[in-house]
DNA sequence: AACAAAACAGACCGATCGGTCTACCTTAAG
DNA sequence: CTTAAGGTAGACCGATCGGTCTGTTTTGTT
């Protein structure tokens, strides 16, 4: 589980009251956004006392991070597993958009209800591209096409994997977008055929 | 300009103080997410009094529709015409990415710095889809896409330019987040060939 | 059992939050 | 000129913000 995971986070081997924070954390910040919740309202819900919170870190940006490495561990993960058998180009990028409906369907316990990508909505908070946060954001990000890059690296050229994956994750950008912006249920399905065109260039 | 407004929104007749008001809040909401800027804030940057704010907006929820009544007139009017001379599909195609192109490479002055999407970012801290600023960020979204494929109608079917509206815009959302949260310039003109294919199952 | 680490309750700090209000000044309209 | 509308400075409100700290209890380790 270590081995696999993307970063050097390791959720599991972290204190329970540590994780209790980061996940109360989590679910909250993904609700109402990072500034809309303040660390009292995080101490309220899990009970745990503001000594203790500072005890494990410095700061509410370092909460942040860590939440933010929490669920980049569970999401990268969820992910990878999902297209992790995938058999050919054509049969990742269907568990591509396979995940990507059950997870706006609601039909993913592990990451939650569905209100669009904590990645985006973080570094929409934090939009100096300096800022820690915002770098992990998008450090998620291209790790997650590396991923998808090396899994397509199978079949394709590196050339042609690293454009195939690119392209579907803009195309998983905007399908998230469309979904939780507009309640569009059918966004994943869409991009999936839209996908398709870009098999055949691929190949 | 009032009658090509896509809202009854008319941010050219409001009186100077509010506009003051808007502009300055849209600045810093777009720049640090409106939970991450209070009111005294924009009060202090723009040098109006407290009771003159609350004397043209009822609290601080009202602020922000205004604003993004605002944003939602600029942003779609720039949209509108800069496809508005294309005379033919594939011209359409071309000139929403290029426009896209130009936002991404902050060649609009009228739009500000590219920071991303100020309704996507909007609806991300406001996650609940009854809320009226999440309402008003996906009418926007609607709109657009309504007013594309009312454009590319004029060559297609509305069936077919209803569906090729909504992947341009699908493919724009993915191009912003790129942009955005990667700092990827590129991403207008990946989208843009991603759309190529889809002009070929269009005809 | 003794000691250290973790955790608790809660007070405190300076600052800010969104909003209300008084007293007064300036501008616009009739 | 008079009145109304718009606007100002700034005090105030209850609440919360992120963070610091004291004194005490609980838990874990040896």
């Amino acid at each position: 589980m270590t081995d696999a995971s993307a970063t050097s986070f390791a959720f599991s081997s972290v204190p329970a009251k540590q994780q209790q924070l980061i996940q109360t954390a989590f679910t909250l910040f993904y609700r109402d956004s990072i500034h809309g919740v303040g660390i009292n309202q995080i101490l309220q819900e899990t009970g745990i006392a503001k000594k203790t919170l500072y005890h494990h870190f410095a700061s509410k940006d370092e909460l942040i991070l860590a939440v933010l490495a929490y669920r980049d561990e569970v999401f990268f993960n969820w992910y990878e597993q999902r297209i992790r058998h995938a058999t050919s180009a054509e049969e990742t990028v269907q568990f591509w958009f396979s995940a990507l409906d059950d997870w706006f369907h609601n039909r993913v316990a592990e990451l939650q209800e569905f209100r669009g990508c904590f990645f985006m909505h973080s570094a929409a908070e934090f939009t100096d591209p300096a800022h820690p946060v915002h770098q992990h954001c998008a450090q998620h990000k291209t790790r997650l096409s590396g991923m998808l890059s090396k899994h397509l690296g199978q079949w394709l050229d590196s050339r042609k994997a690293k454009k195939l994956a690119d392209d579907l994750c803009l195309l998983k950008e905007g399908a998230i977008v469309c979904a939780q912006v507009q309640g569009n249920k059918k966004a994943a399905r869409q991009a999936a055929l839209i996908a398709q065109g870009l098999l055949i260039t691929a190949h």
